[in-house]
DNA sequence: TCAAAAGTGTTACTCTTACACCCATGT
DNA sequence: ACATGGGTGTAAGAGTAACACTTTTGA
């Protein structure tokens, strides 16, 4: 198990899928950022935005820059999602460590940059390499996590209503919740503490929440990292 | 983007946390094997079995590899945990690519090779790296993971009974369960096809039962690769 | 016939789901 | 006043958990 230098070196890149929530007349939609390459491979093909991992970077600080590159934000929620390191998955031997993350940003901010478009995540073009595969699953994961953590939160300001909570809940999950049952569901839980404040609107006015940062729970188990 | 092959190359390697399941008088436990470094860093301590990526060689193949080198054994599960990466986990930045495994193999077969060994996974000595903290999150995930999908038989032969499934969940879970309930719920899921062969043993025989392949269900998602 | 595991029945309790209904506000 | 979303009540059904009970074997 000693490291024999001989052969030329196997590349570790990170790339990002970053959703935000882009809200709309009647609905919300998920929506995620694709950069469009320059060079061979692939190019002038959209894919993941990313980059080579410095030697005295972490991993997750590779991800933050990227992204921050990317889009000028921090993001609200970040994870790693999985190692992509098949043989034939790019020329030259590439493993890429992929991490997704949620950003807060509703408005297209001065996020204008060029190569840099925003797209409906369940509904994108052909991707470079593996990333329409690797999207899918950022997708899948995002849906299953939102059952029984509290990353819906990344997508909203501190301060929020539970109308507003939901209709996150609805656009990540892709159907209709009942008013009723999710109130309950959620207020039992213990994550949130209300505010003193309503937002007023063109009806009846809807207490603001915020959230309950001593309840860790259910964040699904130890940190691997 | 592109690759500046300048500074000196990150290391990828692959370890793998393989389990097995331990019978003894009364109860069983999840064991796992170590290897005894020879060579700085950390000479003469237990690490993960594992080894670095050949450049033609896809991640998941190096886990089998390494998992057969070490117990001459073939996996009945085999699933990526995550990719440790930090700056300071090893001299000389390494990305590892950590996998878990379950093997089926309940006595120690011609596994008896020089410096390596099993042990009681919930009770290690302190390893090399930062590998007890990998094994607590693999033994997190085992057990997560138990209670949704059908992993539990990776520890199992081909035909069992209902008492030996539920054996296997007693030792991951680590608290007795009712074998009523249990019974009943195994039952319901409709993975389990009766066979009409029986184990007789000391007392009442036990029907044997061995598993539906067709139900890939509840395995929780797409493959990622 | 007795101990012990295999297997069945039953009940209480929690959680989910569907939906009826009242409340408060801007227009 | 009324439409609309905010918020409460309620009841049926599914799933969980605890435990009493019957069955079948080897010793």
């Amino acid at each position: 198990m000693t490291r024999t230098t001989s052969s030329p070196p196997i590349g570790v890149a990170v790339s990002t899928v970053i959703f935000r929530l882009r809200r709309e007349a009647d609905d919300a939609r998920l929506e995620l950022p694709l950069v469009r390459r320059t060079r061979d491979p692939h190019e002038g093909q959209w894919a993941l935005p990313g980059g080579w991992v410095d030697l005295a970077e972490n991993l997750e600080s590779t991800a933050s820059r990227t992204l921050a590159e990317t889009t000028g934000l921090a993001p609200s929620y970040l994870e790693q999602l999985y190692a992509f390191g098949d043989v034939g998955r790019s020329p030259g031997r590439v493993v890429s460590i992929v991490y997704w993350a949620l950003v807060r940003e509703d408005i297209a901010r001065a996020t204008e940059q060029h190569n840099v478009a925003w797209f409906d995540a369940t509904a994108l073009p052909a991707l470079a390499f593996d990333h329409n595969h690797i999207v899918d699953y950022a997708l899948w994961r995002l849906r299953n996590k939102v059952g029984y953590s509290r990353i819906a939160h990344g997508f909203l300001p501190d301060r929020f209503t539970l109308a507003e909570l939901r209709e996150v809940y609805e656009a990540i999950l892709g159907r209709r919740l009942d008013p009723a049952n999710f109130r309950r569901q959620v207020e039992g839980s213990g994550t949130l503490i209300p505010t003193d404040d309503f937002r007023t609107g063109s009806h009846r006015p809807a207490r603001l929440y915020r959230y309950n940062q001593d309840v860790e729970l259910a964040d699904r188990g130890p940190l691997p990292q």
